[in-house]
DNA sequence: AAAAATTTAAAGTCTACACAAAATGGATGC
DNA sequence: GCATCCATTTTGTGTAGACTTTAAATTTTT
């Protein structure tokens, strides 16, 4: 068995941090030593352990002020990322084979509901745009978006017969700021049957509002097909 | 006006790439300069740009892979990050007061369909908790755990009364890999009564297996009250 | 005692350089 | 043609040191 190499890349700093904390030997709340001294103690240099723990920091596991230094939080914020996939990547990585259909897209002045949403000015027109994404021949998701004209002008011109609103939003808009939520809603007659489920049913939603530099871009509803689940590892 | 500061921080750089790839400059799937013609092009150190397009490799923009080189994502994969609460933080939060009640704790063995979810032997005994949190006196979540004795045997002695079964998990037990899903179920008559809502609502449901080494050691459904919705920004 | 100015400790970032590790693409051998 | 080996390119990570920025703590002034 050959010796391993020293223990002191910011990984494995980061590791011995970390499993201080969980042993108690790092109570929450507590202050980390400043960087100079924990290099001294692993014997690296300040920028090592800085990149470790601003990792940490990162991570959701201490909290770092300059002058006041670094603190073990005392509710670990554990943080789950949810990698947010187009639709066609979804289907395809499930081994499935993607199909989209366009249902509606027409003009139309903003509804009341939605102005109140996204702080529209009355009368603002808006483009609605209703789709379905297939795995094969099983509904997979039911979208019904709404799309700003005064934002996204060249909407206009937009043909959705082939592809979704979104991979041409993504493609077209630099978007600087989303919302995403996720929701149980109940399938109303609509929803119910494009996605071939019976009314009433629990249906995964997902609602995503997005930005342009503070200009209102799109509102989407993504009703996701029975027995959705929305899965990460950490 | 003073002269801004030379644009080389690696914040700027990252801004500038970032523009350069929603401008189109830069292709999907095209390969950037490597690192050390950038750092020359930004007349800084190759230390800076790597730190740039390391974050937004890290951000789901680039794939960086040594020899190969820094490639533009085709599909942005733009990833949400969501803080998993605790409960009382995400009560105290919305600015209610938290409370916490136990409904029961047991030990039992296993039911079949838990065995096969976390690969259990047969007959291995678990600990069975119900408990409900509360926002004031309005059901907030109703949680139904299992925690697998032989990997935490001191849950025989836990005291459940007061605080909840997460909390004292997350104290106990320093996990190492958590897998999350999120998912619309129906209300049956158990969640319906405890969470004052009538059978069949849907249910926005969490379920989370924790792993320690390999070793399971708790599988948490958890039922939210009507309404609730999980969000995020970014 | 309160407010304002100053000091100072800590993290944040950068430079300049070096060596390590991975993986590609070509060279070599069969 | 195919597999194997190897050189080279590119990112990954480290060292050593400096300067910057923030904000807590202290001192001075009002």
């Amino acid at each position: 068995m050959t010796q391993p190499t020293e223990n002191t890349s910011y990984k494995d700093i980061k590791q011995t941090v970390l499993a201080r904390i969980r042993s108690g030997e790092l109570q929450p709340d507590s202050l980390l030593p400043n960087e100079e001294k924990l290099a001294v103690e692993f014997s690296c240099t300040r920028t090592t352990v800085n990149r470790a723990l601003r990792e940490l920091a990162d991570e959701g596991f201490l909290e770092r002020r300059r002058k006041a230094g670094t603190r073990v939080l005392s509710a670990p914020q554990r943080q789950a990322r949810f990698t947010i996939p187009m639709v066609r990547d979804e289907v395809e990585a499930l081994g499935g084979t993607y199909r989209y259909a366009l249902i509606s897209a027409a003009s139309q002045t903003a509804p009341e509901w939605l102005s109140a949403r996204l702080a529209l000015s009355p009368g603002q027109s808006v483009m609605h745009v209703r789709c379905m994404h297939f795995n094969g021949n099983t509904p997979f998701q039911y979208e019904d978006r709404w799309i700003v004209i005064d934002s996204v002008p060249q909407v206009k011109q937009a043909d959705f017969s082939q592809t979704g609103p979104n991979e041409w939003l993504i493609q077209t808009v630099p978007f600087t700021n989303v919302e995403l939520s996720f929701l149980a809603s109940r399938a109303d007659a609509t929803v119910a049957g494009f996605l071939d489920v019976s009314q009433g049913e629990p249906i995964f939603t997902g609602e995503r509002i997005t930005w342009l530099q503070g200009q209102p871009v799109t509102f989407a509803k993504m009703y996701f097909a029975a027995g959705y689940r929305m899965t990460t590892q950490f």
